[in-house]
DNA sequence: CCCCTAACGCTAAACGTTTCGTTTATATTT
DNA sequence: AAATATAAACGAAACGTTTAGCGTTAGGGG
């Protein structure tokens, strides 16, 4: 059942010529041109593949970066690894992608796991890791690109997101228009985007001068049903708000989902802005205005920035990129 | 900035015992109390960590599972995985993803890494793959399993639903309500599920001898918008359906967005079953009634084959686990 | 014709484990 | 006390690569 693995030593063999002349073809070394026939005949012939474990215990190098993530259920990871691997995969790098299901111990466990298996950089979105194991891997040798999120204290490239500001920008729009009681459906307490987006809608109410009403804001878990619930909160409330701000997808998605359930007329009752998903923002009627987060530059940044990394260009170390976000404002947000 | 690995020759030369012992020790072999102890401190005090990369070399195990799928941006793909992951975590496993993303020759690709990687088994939802591919891996004395698909011609272990009597039970609780004329929004026409679920479709209908109106049958891929602009063709028809029957989650995402934008009444105006993802159909109003797909089932199945076949239990091979559906009709669903 | 210089190929030593066959130390039996 | 059995530790050879460093070859210039 099992066949025999074919190795270097079988080539050499079966062409004459000795392993490491074998083992310089194949890493592009000086080798006679009829010899490279004869080789690459032999490597068809038998079916040859590198041993790649081999190679690494050798080399050191696996040509492999990891990936490690909170959740493979939520759009917005899934679309930066998707970003990322297609940059790395360019590069001749494959990748191994983790879910670490937001899981402390999982989390630490598969970075474990990920050095175990050699990478030679990894791209995570953190969670609860502490800065001292993080600091761990790099004191390795192994460069760590953050994405999303930064750990405190931790000298590490980073990729994010203006999240402050965007979510400045965002409740700016509905105030321009009019709207002084906003409710937002924010993320976790524990997670640093959901931090900075509530930042971002505590300091714009600062620079209008309106008094923050701590009731208008509902922590969620990122999930649709938070989402679902949380609005129907919101809109139940004896003073209700005007406006609604939703700060990702998921709950969005719940959110929407809650306010055709109570046959609520956007924006006639409620304005309305989302996040991510344009996709989705298109279909929904009235058009869902969004903040629009450059998902395939984060992941291409983050990928072209490991990859400096491994080529030893530290320039600029520990770098990090803000990318703005975009708000769009379509037929779900009406003035008053 | 890089620290130099400790082997457990620096173990051994730190406790003044041979490397051999070491390794015994480590895997479990029998060693004097008080080597242990001495043993457990250098390990802790140099910080010694096995290297896998080394180990598999030898071995030829790398205590790694190879999870192969079409796409992450697919609930129904991620939800296996996560109930896969969960299973071989607790038996021992890491696991490597990789999406091929729907690519024929990125499906090869990364089916050759994960067999580089040595990975000890792969569990797979193939697609474009041929069947002489994976032979050769499974020749190679790599176990597989399937996931969700069948492979033609291919004898391999396969874990999947029974989706043609899944979309022949939903469909028939339509004919059964009254329903003639109902709609199907199926997925891709080379998808080996599709073709299952659109096979109940016509089956049940010959059974009841209802003629099959083609023109109901509309090919989507999939993905949200599809669900979206392929109801609103259904709605739109001079001789419009009075049920609608959506194949797959994202699908059924959409088409539930253009009857809310159409200001259709589900389910006075058409009668609804969609699939997947049960938080969302309790969420919808009316509650959406949906083709539930047992994904912790068919996620446990497959990993539990998976390291059956590991331990080199033979048994039965290949064997085919075909799952049953479950149909539950709510509100969205009338009797006409 | 010889020597020099490239160009190419070879030998052998790593890389960090596991594992086989042996040796050494200890306990048990006679 | 000698003989034997057992447990623990050891040395060394693998696993399939890469890579110095050295040796060989052929061709060209003097």
């Amino acid at each position: 059942m099992s066949e025999i693995a074919v190795t270097m030593k079988d080539v050499a063999r079966y062409t004459g010529l000795s392993i490491a002349t074998i083992s310089k073809y194949i890493n592009g070394g000086n080798v006679l041109d009829e010899n490279k026939v004869l080789i690459e005949k032999a490597i068809v012939e038998l079916g040859f593949k590198v041993n790649e474990i081999a190679r690494g215990l050798k080399t050191n190098k696996t040509k492999t970066i990891g990936i490690l993530m909170p959740t493979l259920e939520n759009m917005f990871c899934t679309g930066i690894i998707s970003n990322v691997e297609n940059i790395l995969i360019q590069n001749g790098y494959s990748t191994i992608i983790c879910d670490y299901k937001e899981d402390a111990k999982l989390e630490k466990d598969k970075l474990d796991f990920l050095v175990n298996k050699m990478v030679d950089g990894i791209i995570t979105m953190p969670h609860c890791i502490s800065q001292e194991h993080l600091q761990g891997v790099i004191n390795k040798g192994i460069p760590i690109v953050l994405v999303d999120r930064i750990v405190k204290g931790l000298e590490c490239d980073v990729v994010l997101v203006d999240n402050l500001n965007a979510s400045y920008d965002a409740v700016e729009q509905l105030i321009t228009r009019g709207h002084r009681r906003i409710g937002i459906i924010i993320g976790p307490e524990a997670v640093y985007t959901a931090e900075e987006r509530l930042k971002g809608y505590i300091r714009v109410h600062e620079d209008y001068n309106i008094e923050v009403d701590t009731s208008l804001i509902k922590n969620g878990d990122y999930q649709i049903e938070s989402g679902y619930t949380l609005l129907k909160e919101l809109v139940r409330m004896k003073d209700a708000p005007t406006a609604i701000f939703v700060t990702n997808y998921e709950m969005t998605l719940g959110a929407i989902m809650a306010a055709n359930e109570l046959n609520i007329n956007i924006p006639s009752d409620f304005s309305f802005i989302g996040f991510d998903n344009l996709q989705m923002a298109k279909i929904v009627k009235p058009p869902l205005s969004i903040v629009i987060q450059p998902m395939q530059q984060i992941g291409e940044a983050a990928a072209n920035l490991l990859l400096k990394r491994l080529k030893m260009d530290m320039a600029n170390f520990p770098s990090m990129f803000r990318l703005k976000t975009e708000v769009s404002i379509k037929g779900s947000v009406r003035e008053i």
